[in-house]
DNA sequence: TAGCAATGGTACTGACCAGTAACACCTCTC
DNA sequence: GAGAGGTGTTACTGGTCAGTACCATTGCTA
């Protein structure tokens, strides 16, 4: 298999969109800088010429893959301007929508891949989670509900739930659920105190 | 680091339990045979007389994991027994422990780190996962909860997700929060409609 | 005490992997 | 057309890993 070869997509292109295809379905330490490389329809060395190292690559990975979701982040509020509201359920089918084709988060997996990784990949992986979560809690904040924070996170566990149990016991799993629990949850939330 | 070496404790059960340790702190993958057996306080070769190839040491391992979850469901069920609502709240309590001193699910890990494992590896885990959420939702259904299937997928969703977010941002991030919204996940759903 | 089963120790194989060196090629621009 | 930068190709190093062969040792039992 490759991946855009011989179109007229750069090399670095190639090679950070066949790494996270293969790291996604294969494993990060599974998947070796040479599978990468001839899986690009390139070389090794053309590889480390845009890459210091393998840590470097993930790091890149990560760096595009928070690149991705902050785009989702603006489609969601693209969807209903100045309605956090309708935004929040918006978040909800985004999110539906990731459980559907992916095989996980890049950088929950990156978290449980390389528990010992370099201090470049452990921050990146929680700046990206910390961001997320601050985001998710504004927007519930902007939606009026009393407590934000809360229901951010009570969201947070059940996003990061959905797409563990899809790696584990596949879509048939809670992840099945993830929309409809979601759903309730907001609503509970919202309507327990009204805003002041 | 040794394992219990030179202790009455057989060299299988030494290496069992070395290796679900450094499974834990190092990963699957980084844990090589011969790191297990010298901090097990054995050698390579007595490793493989146990067990058959590292697949099948990486199954023994979940199924020990697997009879340590069955031992805390007995615990949980003992600790309020004929009261499956007091049970459900002993739950909670017992996944907070979890959150507390592990790196997270052995099985959910494994699912992260082996996408292309072996069929037995990739069915333990799976067997797991089933069990684990139809028992969570018998124990809903025997606490009176009108819908105890969903209330389950909400619980099921946030251990997962509590348990990996230890692992991507720390104690620090929504996993600070789980007793408290899975709480008040299942004040939720016991009172929103009383069974008949 | 003889024997047997389990264990320890050493050394090895074959495979894989991250990273590098050296050189050839191609294409674009000046 | 000449140089330069990016790319392709091959071959290599040093290290790690799973798994095995072979033999020595220990400890229990008959």
């Amino acid at each position: 298999m490759t991946n855009d070869a011989g179109a007229q997509v750069r090399p670095r292109d190639r090679i950070l969109g066949t790494a996270r295809a293969l790291f996604g379905r294969c494993g990060i330490r599974a998947t070796g800088v040479d599978a990468i490389a001839e899986t690009a329809g390139t070389n090794k060395m053309t590889l480390y010429r845009h890459f210091q190292s393998k840590d470097a690559l993930i790091v890149a990975c990560l760096e595009q893959a928070a690149s991705d979701a902050d785009q989702l982040w603006e489609a969601v509020e693209a969807s209903a301007p100045g309605d956090p509201r309708a935004q929040l359920d918006a978040w909800v089918e985004m999110v539906d929508g990731l459980l559907k084709d992916s095989r996980g988060c890049e950088f929950s997996n990156a978290a449980v891949e390389l528990p010992e990784a370099c201090d470049i990949v452990r921050d990146t992986i929680t700046h990206y989670k910390k961001t997320q979560r601050t985001r998710l809690a504004q927007l519930c904040r902007d939606s009026g509900i009393p407590e934000p924070e809360r229901l951010a996170d009570t969201l947070a566990l059940m996003v990061e739930g959905a797409r563990i149990s899809r790696q584990a016991v596949g879509a048939d799993g809670p992840a099945d659920s993830f929309t409809s629990c979601a759903r309730t949850a907001i609503g509970y939330f919202a309507s327990v105190r009204e805003p002041a």
